[in-house]
DNA sequence: GCCTGGCTCAGGTATTAGCCCGATTTCGAA
DNA sequence: TTCGAAATCGGGCTAATACCTGAGCCAGGC
């Protein structure tokens, strides 16, 4: 078996050193580069062609979002992993957005490391679980929505609820549940009030994170 | 510290002597009990309230599914790890909607556990690489289509939808940016015919699937 | 120079939303 | 059995929406 070959892209000596480190302590990894910041390893990654480039997401002069973009287009094969200290998750979002397949905190365990390198190399897509944690819950949110029923909503109120957050008109709502205009308004009203919420917008929102509608449709 | 004290339930006692050894490697884990079927796990929880249970999801006389939500039904406090042997997407949407906090496969990196473990004691949701990569590829696909189906939209417009989506209505976006309530009323339109949507909750949707407002907010 | 597209406003109208007041029935819990 | 909460309707009101028509200004491209 081929080693998997990994290219190293941080700011930090130190930093790069203990990855190096790293990376060489998992068996079938070969580290074949090094560098200091985003045009050094387009540079090198061309020159290299490594399976996989472990970047830090802050450098100088070209940062890793832009530099990840750029690699992506040129080799699409390669796989980037992205480093970072933010567990922001705006962070996360465009990391993802500009081609990593993996978003690690620098503060993980170094066992991570290695399943990340190894879901990344399988074509999957690896995010620590400290960052994860937003899609996830949205996810398990999505699922638990109907059993776990930690809004103090009714069931025929979840229903007007779900018909109006998907873009139904009082009318339209009524039509469909074969009730009164003014109950789907009564219900409406009602709503808003428990939930202190003025707006449809509101509703919407409401409705999205507590799984009752998705963002699409 | 207190150690972090566990249950074991699972039917095969050999499968359970393994998972006991790796869980005593563990520094701050103590596993308090184990249990080979669902009843037994309820009865020993009452008794012991474990911290986290290590549940295969299963066994007989009570599966892990009907044992994890009764379980957390009694004992809200207890935090479910579920193991199996399968990546199906259908066991691991049911193993969540039951209440379970984690899902891991059972030839997964014996390093899993140990980070599962963490991650849950956080109050965060785990789930196997391989498993999530449905859950992940959803919400990548997702962000990278964003930049692919690159939104039509205009700086004004974008500023105008966030914010009526944030639940403003015309008159308040118009004092926020400093505009007629007429011209925010036709950006509005606009937007409306642009996006060929019609009620204000769709371009709350619409705002949402292409990260202009996040559910909460 | 002309033309397109973005941004800015205005008048008008039909529909809906948001909320006030009221009401009855049903049904399970105290 | 009494009580309350859920669910069902109604009248009436103001504000906002959704959509139509029109317009002028200005920057950038062919």
């Amino acid at each position: 078996m081929n080693p998997v070959r990994v290219l190293l892209a941080d700011d930090h000596i130190l930093v790069r050193a203990g990855l190096r480190k790293l990376l060489e302590s998992i068996p079938g990894i070969e580290v074949v580069g090094e560098a200091d910041n985003g045009l050094m390893l387009l540079a090198l990654a061309t020159q290299l062609a490594p399976h996989l480039v472990l970047m830090d997401i802050a450098m100088p002069g070209l940062n890793g979002l832009e530099a990840t973009a750029r690699l992506v287009k040129a080799m699409p094969e390669t796989r980037v992993l992205m480093l970072s200290m933010h567990q922001n998750e705006e962070y996360v979002r465009q990391a993802l957005r500009h081609g990593a397949c993996a978003y690690l905190l620098k503060d993980a365990a170094p066992a991570e490391l290695d399943l990340a390198i190894k879901a990344v190399l399988r074509g999957e897509t690896y995010l620590s679980p400290a960052v994860s944690k937003g899609v996830m819950s949205d996810y398990v949110q999505r699922l638990r929505g109907e059993e776990t029923t930690d809004a103090p909503l009714t069931p025929r109120q979840r229903e007007v609820l779900q018909l109006i957050a998907q873009g139904h008109s009082t009318k339209e709502v009524a039509r469909r549940l074969d009730l009164s205009v003014k109950t789907v308004d009564t219900h409406r009203t009602q709503l808003m009030k428990q939930l202190d919420i003025h707006e449809v917008t509101g509703l919407v929102r409401y409705a999205m994170r507590h799984g009752l509608i998705s963002p699409d449709s």
